[in-house]
DNA sequence: GGGGCGCTATGTCGGACCGATATATGTCGG
DNA sequence: CCGACATATATCGGTCCGACATAGCGCCCC
């Protein structure tokens, strides 16, 4: 799942400019397993036009900066199915708060409390998107398959984490003046 | 969380040679949220000794290629307890399936089931080394709060896909012949 | 009223990392 | 007997992230 495919997805839906489709990348209903950076859609999409599978226009606004705006063209759409037909790569997930977790017993318990709590926090927030991505009026059904796949997961990390934080934070250091304690 | 820190890590736990960092990051009981490959694992493996965070030792097998064996200095465990410390990185997740999935109406449906059914197959896989880690004798509390999370939630990811993705089948396309279709 | 911050918007650049490949050798199955 | 696979180290091209550069405008607070 290149960048050029995730481009690709969203000029699907409707035109976009790089900014907006970073910001759905990062803020939409599909966050929770998309993602990229501006150092990599710019790039992405001026290569998507010169190979012509989308085409862009400029558009002046007066108080912003000049947008520009691209659309996926037919050839685009056919890619895009290729694309999609074609073997996918591999599921990711990495966990810097599990690796953490890991390692808490070397850790100040405030430590682990604090991180834990962010952690929480994150996948609180994280889960209260995704809920409230299903009550988009013209949600398709696909969507709503996959909105719903993820919020049935992250309602069980959150609850997970949410009951079972105290037994890790225990596993934090008591002390963590004494340096050679372990 | 880079590939350094996922090296000192393992080697926290004993000493390893690059390929068997490799394999634990891969097959390990962790290998859900850590993950790195032959490319920046010797590089990174490299700098870390040329910085005294690890050493080395060479050893002779026949049969077999010299193993070049790492283990954690002092110095490592300290830079591996500072780091466990300093802020960390965001959580990545990325599903090429899910955005496959988003757009399971543009693709035949016989497409749309093979994938659903590979996808099961690797999420049990996933799930079955997952809850054979906690089978482990010498488990510590901390591996174990965070294999049984990592249990958890696959586990409801796994019912989720088993008991759902008929659904999904069902809006891939019929009729994958007429291209105009949509 | 002015200074700083944040938002919109495009883009570059260094460095981190993956995936494929090269190299060498020994075992095991067909 | 030959190819596939496992052990083991290492490099390289290309992708991608994160930080930075640029720039005009609105908003808030002092």
């Amino acid at each position: 799942m290149n960048v050029r495919t995730l481009c690709l997805s969203i000029l699907h839906d409707g035109d976009a400019t790089g900014y907006e489709i970073r910001r759905l990348s990062v803020e939409g209903e599909c966050s929770y397993f998309v993602e990229a950076s501006f150092g990599s859609i710019y790039p992405a999409l001026a290569r998507l036009e010169s190979e012509g599978l989308v085409s862009s226009r400029l558009e002046q606004q007066d108080g912003k900066p000049t947008k520009k705006i691209y659309s996926i063209t037919p050839a685009g759409r056919d890619a895009f199915v290729q694309e999609l037909s074609a073997p996918m790569g591999e599921e990711v997930f990495r966990s810097p708060f599990l690796l953490f977790a890991r390692f808490a017993h070397l850790l100040p318990r405030e430590l682990v409390a604090a991180r834990a709590n962010d952690y929480l926090a994150v996948r609180q927030e994280k889960h209260r998107i995704v809920a409230e991505a299903m009550e988009t009026p013209s949600l398709n059904a696909c969507d709503a398959w996959v909105i719903n796949y993820g919020r049935a997961i992250m309602g069980v990390a959150e609850e997970y984490l949410r009951t079972h934080m105290d037994d890790l934070i225990k596993l934090g250091r008591a002390e963590p003046n004494k340096d050679a304690a372990e």
